[in-house]
DNA sequence: AGGCTGTACTG
DNA sequence: CAGTAC
DNA sequence: GCCT
């Protein structure tokens, strides 16, 4: 995949530095420092605006409202994973993933039923939520002891459903008795260290904090690497669930040798305290997953993700690995 | 009825 | 190969 | 679960 003609170089020529200064905010300047042809951008139809995220000024914190809606459905899905109902968790995931792009308070349930992705099963569950501000089925699913523990046990990064019901079916109950009893693997041994933290959302604020904090390690290693974070923090979320870096350098040549250095660099400084995946090689590309934390009192654990290109695929990994997933499919 | 991405690592 | 994660 |  990402098969990426290097033709795609002219694409991207506002890339450099300060990627923190284009997803501020929408209103005027901005649009008359961009590519000519697109200057009358402001003139879509609404329609257009409403319908594509991407022809929606990119600016801005993305607002979710319909968040009482995605909340219930999220607890389904969840649910449904953990008791490895694959599919439908996708459903979920997916429909998910579309309402809470919707532009707007979703009121009904034709109106849920118009969104590409919700068909009338899930359109039913949106009324319901509209209508009472819950969903019976979240009790009748979720509420039980089986379901409850496997939920737990799936916070531990490593552990699926087979994992989870695994254990379960060993009598354990608790993350302590993962700790005591549990044997782990040694991904599963690091997800129980920094379970808290791995579970727990970060602000956009620290993930610009991280952001700046690989950036400065790369350029000490080779002046002009772009380091760019994507994801849920590059599609405008208030919070996301971990960072993914992004780097590489516009001469086309010098991300080759500039990984293991910059790893080595960011471990000097204790900001990885952990591996979890140290290489994974995907052609040219490569990846690296692993647990950072901010110097200074109070700083959580994150999950880091790095991911080195060479420039002439920058463009299609930054739409890759900015997602969401369901967009790329 | 049948697909829902494709790939790499770990054990 | 199964399980997991991206 | 949804979509074709």
């Amino acid at each position: 995949m990402l098969y990426s003609p290097c033709k795609l170089r002219h694409l991207q020529k506002d890339t450099d530095e300060k990627n923190t200064s284009r997803e501020d905010d929408d209103t005027s300047a901005e649009d008359n420092t961009r590519e000519g042809s697109f200057k009358k951008r402001k003139f879509l139809p609404k329609e257009l605006k409403e319908k594509f995220a991407c022809a929606r000024p990119s600016g801005k914190q993305v607002k979710d409202f319909n968040h009482h809606i995605t909340a219930e459905l999220e607890k389904l899905a969840a649910a449904y994973k953990s008791k490895k109902d694959t599919w439908r968790a996708l459903g979920y995931q997916k429909a998910i993933s579309a309402i809470r792009n919707y532009p707007r308070p979703i009121t009904s349930r034709e109106e849920a039923l118009s969104i590409r992705g919700v068909g009338g099963r899930l359109a039913d569950k949106v009324a319901e939520i509209v209508e009472s501000g819950k969903l019976r089925k979240v009790a009748e699913v979720c509420e039980d002891e089986e379901a409850q523990t496997l939920q737990r046990f799936m916070g531990v990064w490593g552990a699926g459903p087979t994992t989870a019901h695994g254990w379960y079916i060993q009598g354990y109950r608790t993350l302590e008795d993962l700790r005591e009893k549990g044997n782990l693997t040694r991904h599963q041994q690091i997800g129980l260290k920094y379970y808290d933290d791995i579970n727990s959302r970060i602000p956009r604020e620290e993930v610009a904090e991280i952001e700046n904090y690989v950036r400065s390690a790369a350029h000490g290693i080779k002046k002009g690497l772009i380091v760019m974070v994507c994801g849920s923090y590059r599609r405008g979320r208030a919070t996301c669930g971990d960072v993914d870096v992004l780097v590489t350098h516009p001469d086309g040549q010098s991300h080759e040798t500039v990984f293991q250095p910059l790893l080595n660099k960011l471990r000097e400084t204790g900001f990885l305290t952990d591996d979890l995946v140290t290489q994974e090689d995907n052609g040219n590309q490569k990846k690296y997953l692993g647990v950072c934390k901010l110097p200074g009192e109070g700083q959580k654990y994150r999950r880091l993700d790095v991911i080195v290109v060479p420039y002439c695929e920058f463009a299609p990994a930054a739409m890759y690995f900015t997602g969401s997933a369901h967009f790329n499919r």
